[in-house]
RNA sequence: GUAGAUGUAGCUCAGCUGGUUAGAGCAUCGGUUUGUGGUACCGAGGGUCGAGGGUUCGAGCCCCUUCAUUUACCCCA
């Protein structure tokens, strides 16, 4: 049989894994720079505990975990199952005699969950990073995975903006560790249900956003045709043209929010929030980042109430979303848990990489296939022993050593220290061994010399 | 789900309007008198041309079906 993996999914060469840990550590560093404290989740969750929190399309994504053994089922369960199998044939349904349990879809929703469970265990505010990798059903494509990484960090329990400034600064930090040009843009979806009570619409509030959000793909014309589809009046539309064609300054742009919402409670405390943080950029500093109002901001995660941030590659022609986040005021109530605010953000490894590998933003020493130091190789099975004892006494020193371990021609051992870019090259023969004594080869220089065991460890620190 | 593109050696591809034993580069392995790689030279192995059917004297090439990969729409990290 031909090997093959699924579809959307991917294996990972050391190669690979170089370059994807080098970005883990710079996030994970960060979080705890921060004071998140890790947490881990399983793969699957209750499929009752995914489902309604995405939104339609979200939930049609899920991955769902058919049940096991249904074969084993009696008789008469097995006649509602058909029935229930055939309903599914039909229509988007979901079933817990077929499938109780689902893969994650995000990492935020199974937080939630974590925290109504461990409530009383918690310190509030409760703050965690967790990366782990979700699923989604989706057709993949150039930068569209089916199974990625996701590292989240959250703040739950408090709902001071504090928290946003301080997901800002910590975006700030990684994007410029990562040198990733990084515009962060952010919005409010206080904004947003302001300006769907401003046109009497707020019942088709994510219509109108999920058809702003598209403005700068398909232009003012088609947000119009869109909005028309949805059967937004065409008086509402023309009452919200002066946000479509909203540009300018950040400052620019509260001014005229502020106009528009005048009429709205829920607008103007968006707008309040929004000016909270603008005002505090310059507080924290923020060095690398652009961060922009961006009204056209919707995101399509349901259960997002305040702040919400996207982050996209200011650079090169690829460059899909690489962060995502926001405020949800209500996330835990769905669980039991009412009055919990939660902010947090999502930076997507998988993208990061694929802008990292066009922008070439790799640094030399990551850019590698291996992290060893200096291979051993020697001629016939007499200098085997020496070699291991060696191999352990620099190791001990903290430097990545391997024995070649076959008695092989040197030729064939220099292939292979070439291949693996492994920088130096120790020859051991009887000479070096009468001397006791190292042949040490620069493999990049291409020069060699009989140096010592104190040189040796000199050279390789 | 809808639409397009592509499937030929391990990888990247060539293969003219259908015409003999299907090619190249890279990679692999071996060698260039054996204490030295990355550059050179010589040689070798490796292909049911995605799969199935059809048209034809003859199909990698044309037609149908199917599968896979990929891009776009939708949505998203």
């Amino acid at each position: 049989m031909k090997p093959s993996i699924p579809r959307g999914t991917r294996d990972f060469g050391p190669a690979e894994m170089q370059k994807r840990q080098y970005i883990f550590n710079i996030l994970k560093t960060n979080f705890q720079l921060f004071g998140y404290a890790p947490i881990e989740t399983p793969s699957m969750e209750n499929i009752t505990t995914l489902t309604g929190k995405y939104g339609e399309e979200g939930d049609q994504l899920i991955y769902k975990v058919l049940n096991s053994r249904i074969h084993e089922s009696k008789d008469d369960k097995k006649e509602i199952l058909k029935k229930e199998f055939n309903i599914a044939l039909e229509k988007s349904y979901n079933s817990e005699l077929l499938t109780e349990k689902a893969l994650r879809y995000d990492l935020t929703v199974p937080f939630a969950r974590y925290v109504v469970m461990n409530h009383h265990s918690l310190t509030y505010p409760f703050k965690r990073y967790q990366i782990q990798p979700v699923w989604r059903a989706d057709k993949p494509q150039k930068g569209r995975y089916r199974e990625f990484y996701q590292c989240d960090a959250d703040v739950i329990g408090s709902d001071s903006l504090v928290n946003e400034l301080e997901l800002l600064a910590m975006m700030d930090k990684s994007f410029s560790e990562l040198h990733i040009p990084v515009v962060v843009k952010f919005n409010n979806r206080k904004i947003l249900s302001g300006i769907a009570e401003i046109l009497n619409a707020s019942d088709q509030i994510i219509d109108i956003t999920v058809a702003i959000d598209k403005l700068d793909k398909i232009g003012k014309e088609g947000v119009v045709k869109e909005l028309l589809e949805k059967g937004i009046s065409e008086t509402a539309i023309k009452q919200l043209e002066p946000l479509i064609d909203l540009s300018g300054s950040n400052n620019d742009k509260v001014t005229v929010l502020n106009t528009f919402l005048s009429n709205s409670e829920i607008g103007k405390k968006g707008i309040e929030e929004i000016n909270f943080l603008l005002s505090n950029l310059k507080t924290i500093n923020i060095q690398h980042i652009k961060v922009e109002l961006d009204i056209t901001l919707a995101r399509g995660l349901n259960y997002y109430t305040g702040t919400i941030f996207e982050a996209k590659a200011n650079a090169g022609t690829f460059t899909p979303s690489i962060l995502g986040g926001g405020r949800y005021d209500d996330l835990t109530g769905i669980f039991g848990l009412k009055g919990l605010s939660g902010v947090g953000i999502s930076f997507g490894v998988d993208r990061i990489y694929d802008v990292m590998e066009e922008l070439n933003l790799f640094p030399p020493d990551v850019n590698k296939v291996s992290t060893t130091k200096l291979l051993l190789a020697y001629f016939s099975e007499a200098e085997q022993a020496h070699c291991i004892g060696l191999a352990a006494k620099l190791r001990s020193k903290g430097i990545n050593t391997e024995v070649y371990p076959d008695v092989a021609k040197m030729k064939k051992q220099f292939e292979y220290a070439d291949k693996k870019q492994i920088p130096f090259v120790g020859v051991i023969g009887s000479n070096e061994i009468t001397n006791n004594t190292i042949m040490l080869k620069n493999m990049l220089a291409g020069t060699q010399e009989e140096v010592g065991f104190e040189t040796l460890t000199e050279v390789l620190k």
